[in-house]
DNA sequence: ATGCCGGGCGAAGCCCGA
């Protein structure tokens, strides 16, 4: 069994002790991480190291920052989403590595979050969006297991927000957002919890404000893709709320799928 | 509740997140 997880930091150096808690507990064979905040040389490869994993990230100062943890050796590595080579916002890393034998082409991906909707933002996100979608069918094309975990700042349907009227237009639940996501799963994409899981009011994220954590008032925004051949070896999928209930947390906590390899 | 937390930056208060 290979356990693959996503979870979204919120700062890796200030959230280094729980990473490394969380690691050991929860012991990832891979660990897709986002919002590092932090340039390359700045991230705490040391400590993952002596946990046990190697590590390939996109960088950058202050905001974004994605990376990719992994017990086994990772190869072909990308650290830009194709398709505008002026955007240098770090919210892409892709690699493969092997798991048990069968390689795994993983990618931990931070969208953009797009509000407010009538600013470049929402439109950045939207474009962003159509890149993620390009570059997810050319994955495709390679008919090999592919998971892209990340935060993808998209709430999916209404039973993943705590309160949907509310949230309504808000750019994480807008409807040109929530289409360009099924658009990726309709290429052929499965979307790991809710594969498993038809019961609703399960979340990701919960904001640091008003006891939204106390309340349960969440949001499900981050997500694990499957490409088929990924998809055919789904086992489980499961959020671990554990790191969320913990002093000075990450607004996010991780989500995590077994493959049956 | 478009800023009530919380992090980065940088050294006070602003930008940003979702």
């Amino acid at each position: 069994m290979a356990k693959i997880a996503t979870w979204n930091v919120n700062s890796v150096k200030a959230r280094l002790s729980h990473v490394v808690d969380w690691l050991k507990e929860a012991a990832p064979d891979v660990a897709l991480l986002q919002e590092l905040k932090c340039i390359e040389e700045n991230f705490p490869l040391m400590e993952f190291e002596d946990a046990g994993y190697s590590a390939v990230l996109a960088g950058q100062k202050a905001y974004n920052g994605v990376a990719i943890l992994s017990r086994t050796p990772l190869e072909d590595i990308t650290t830009r989403l194709p398709g505008d080579d002026t955007d240098d916002q770090a919210r892409y890393v892709e690699a493969v590595t092997k798991l048990n034998g069968r390689m795994v082409r993983v990618a931990s991906i931070y969208l953009p979050n797009g509000n407010p909707v009538d600013s470049e933002k929402f439109s950045y996100k939207l474009r962003w969006m159509g890149r993620l979608k390009n570059h997810a069918r050319e994955l495709l094309r390679l008919e090999e297991p592919v998971v892209l975990g990340g935060d993808y700042n998209v709430i999916p349907e209404d039973g993943d927000v705590w309160d949907p009227a509310r949230w309504r237009d808000d750019a994480l639940f807008r409807m040109e957002v929530r289409r360009k996501f099924r658009e990726i799963l309709n290429l052929g994409y499965t979307e790991s919890y809710r594969a498993l899981h038809s019961e609703i009011g399960h979340y990701s994220f919960w904001d640091y404000q008003a006891g939204a954590w106390q309340k349960d008032n969440g949001l499900r925004i981050d997500h694990l893709l499957l490409s088929p051949q990924a998809a055919d070896l789904l086992a489980a999928c499961e959020i671990d709320r554990t790191p969320r209930s913990k002093t000075k947390p990450s607004d996010h906590t991780p989500v995590w799928c077994e493959l049956a390899i």
